[in-house]
DNA sequence: CAGAAAAAATAAAGTAGTTTAAGAAAAGTG
DNA sequence: CACTTTTCTTAAACTACTTTATTTTTTCTG
């Protein structure tokens, strides 16, 4: 196979902040599920409680949720080597309010609620793990808060294309203008004004 | 004296995840420093490598920056027992773009970043706590980012009288307006076409 | 508590982004 | 590869929010 086999991938994402021996390993590995979807097809949808929060292997996942109004608005694209779910309703355990899609066949692993717990039991650091891993989470969202209500939809496009070129060239212009929080119309409108330039 | 002693605050701030026996606690405040700011003082000025988290014991800090046409945009107000800074500059060392004023006369408990780290090392369950309190604010975070672009300004609004009254009739409509990412005009038409209803 | 400074209110004109609608291009499906 | 569905584009009318300007109200400071 061409990809590092999932369990590598993940491993060397925990390796960014901490480091296991092979039991450790072992143990991370045995409190992990393998998932996948086809394209098109929910991993999540709203009502339901999250039992897991997901780890991307391969594909692409979105999540997002519906306004009053009908209108998508997407949180996050989760591609390979992306962290994902719904952490509210993960951590409350309380219903959630977002769908979690599949835009291209979807390779995942997924940690349970109760694993999540026992893994920080059993192994202590992987408390490190996710404290970097919230911590880095929280300021790219800090950012992105301010940029939501401080730039022009314009900018958050260029910023979009410059951070995540390898997301905006898999997903289409609609799911894009979702997670922009502007309209498709008004996005094609951003990119043939750009293109003039 | 009517208001806990700051010690006593921030002990149970951080008991909400983790407990601590009487030599951690001792080591815990140790590690941290106090400081204060007069009404309309800097904390922290664009340009600083941030040294410190912040936890707020007293009075009112405003945490905001200013876009490339000298507009401000608030991140965050924080007041009694809220847990502040500016995380991407601490966590990397590097240069901040954001201001810290205070609001009010206003005291705080620092920690730096050496003693952060030690904080780590001599009571790891400390990383059970920074895992919980990110956890949370990512949540809270993930939310505004979402309301950002997909609710209208008065809708926004409501949501921040809703959660926040304490902090609402404490600051300007002015630094509202920053916070909801409007200005104070429409702000105000916001408010006198609610209050006809 | 008087004078200065800052914040808040109101209103008119302007702009960023939406809505609606219709046709062209691209992609999914048998 | 034809057909259906979805996405993308364009454009005109509309709305949420900004800008600029003026007046009133509140807050700060000596």
């Amino acid at each position: 196979m061409d990809a590092p086999y999932k369990y590598d991938l993940i491993l060397k994402n925990v390796g960014r902040f901490i480091e296991l021996n092979d039991s450790e390993k072992d143990l991370f590995k045995s409190l992990l599920t393998e998932g996948s979807a086809k394209r098109k097809e929910f991993v999540m949808q709203p009502g339901e409680i999250t039992k897991h929060e997901y780890y991307v292997t391969k594909g692409c996942l979105k999540v997002y949720s519906l306004d009053r109004n009908g209108v998508q608005h997407v949180s996050m694209f989760a591609i390979e080597d992306f962290w994902t779910g719904d952490m509210a309703s993960f951590m409350l355990q309380q219903p959630s309010t977002y769908y979690i899609k599949a835009l291209e066949d979807t390779e995942f692993l997924m940690i349970s609620k109760s694993n999540f717990e026992r893994l920080f039991k059993e192994i202590p650091k992987f408390e490190r793990f996710y404290r970097n891993l919230y911590q880095r989470s929280l300021v790219s969202y800090v950012r992105r808060t301010n940029e939501g209500i401080s730039l022009t939809a314009e900018e958050r496009y260029e910023i979009f294309l410059n951070k995540y070129p390898h997301i905006a060239n898999r997903i289409t212009q609609k799911d894009l203008a979702a997670y922009l929080g502007i309209t498709p119309e008004f996005l094609s409108m951003i990119r043939s004004k750009m293109s003039k330039r």
